[in-house]
DNA sequence: GTAGTCATGTAAGAGGTTACATGATTAG
DNA sequence: CTAATCATGTAACCTCTTACATGACTAC
């Protein structure tokens, strides 16, 4: 982001929250300590600054050297994480839950990523546009013979995480299918036992 | 895993890496101090068997209070943990990279998900036809009218990591193309500029 | 005897979350 | 004057990764 154009670290949070957060989120209580250690180690510059008359700030810019990394990041393979899905997991094991919740979970999802949806398609059509702010300062600091370029990943990366939404409404729904289906046949699920007291017959 | 039978932890350790592992990983430095905190905690309960003549282990079964906390927490709502791909955000930066590593990682994508597809497929099959022997045992200890439901909810959350690898693969197809069509256009690549040394003309 | 498997840990450190904490500046 | 915004931190805690560490048992 600071290639973009330099700034404040409370700047890079409001940013962060408008655009990278989509892919990549990270709190003030991160980025804060995160921006002192690349300045310590080289990677960034920071002008202090008077801010009214007693207070000062820290306009962060990239150095050569944090320039280099970058291009070093960019070019390193990266390895695929442990899968961690809390949702596929309760998924896998419903059947310990009741009909009740596993409905109000898989509608949530399905509005979850309903949500996301929206947001997703009206980000893309933003960045197409270049109506995002820092891509447009991104662009000015750009050869114009790499706009196409530079737009164009954004969207790429983007439109995963589009598709993605679309298969998760699609999948929250074939599950809300298969409860309607498991109770019409009359399945208990295990979760309901607990509702049944021992003092039952 | 342990309403399905009681194990040791390494039993569970071998186990998660056969089917829970697909979607909740964690290595054994994780399992065996769990293991110890659920007993403590009295969720568990733990049988200790002698092994040969010096050895020992430990047989974990789940506990009434270990079902109530299952089935407690297959009933609680759950949350959207933050984004965080470092393969999206990657892509959403590849004009930092070179056309070759950046084909690279895209072609590492494909291939990555392309065995990922192919073992979800054999898992999802596996499931259905309950060749999978935890599945198998966890059908033998639990009422037949509820088998329905807990093969269809192994495979349901299966299908979406299926999905999900398929979407990988067509992404990864998209961004190659794209980068066919950037470098086609002679359109330059930060990365690349690296390689121009600095005592150029 | 030896290689493979069974079996169980510990510990340093990285990364991330949540809460606590403060105070200046600016617009109305 | 007061609320919103700008601005920057610290710290406890939790989770997870990676590496270190050990040793018994069993099949060949």
């Amino acid at each position: 982001m600071l290639t973009a154009e330099s700034m404040t670290g409370y700047d890079l949070v409001k940013y962060f929250d408008g655009s990278v957060a989509f892919v990549w989120q990270a709190p003030h209580s991160q980025i804060y300590p995160e921006l002192r250690r690349m300045e310590a180690a080289g990677l960034l510059e920071a002008e202090v600054v008077a801010r009214g008359e007693r207070a000062e700030k820290r306009i962060y810019s990239i150095s050569s050297a944090g320039l280099a990394e970058l291009r070093s990041w960019a070019t390193t393979p990266l390895t695929y994480p442990p899968e961690r899905s809390a949702h596929r997991l309760r998924a896998a094991f419903l059947e310990w839950s009741t009909y009740e919740a596993a409905r109000n979970q898989l509608l949530e999802h399905r509005n979850h990523f309903t949500r996301a949806l929206r947001t997703w398609e009206h980000m893309i059509e933003d960045i197409e546009a270049v109506r995002v702010p820092l891509l447009r300062r991104r662009l000015e600091r750009n050869a114009e013979e790499q706009a196409e370029a530079i737009v164009a990943f954004k969207a790429f990366a983007f439109r995963a995480e589009l598709a993605r939404a679309k298969l998760e409404i699609e999948w929250a729904k074939e599950g809300l299918a298969l409860l309607d289906h498991l109770e019409a046949a009359g399945v208990p699920l295990a979760g309901e036992a607990a509702a049944v007291p021992t003092d039952a017959p």
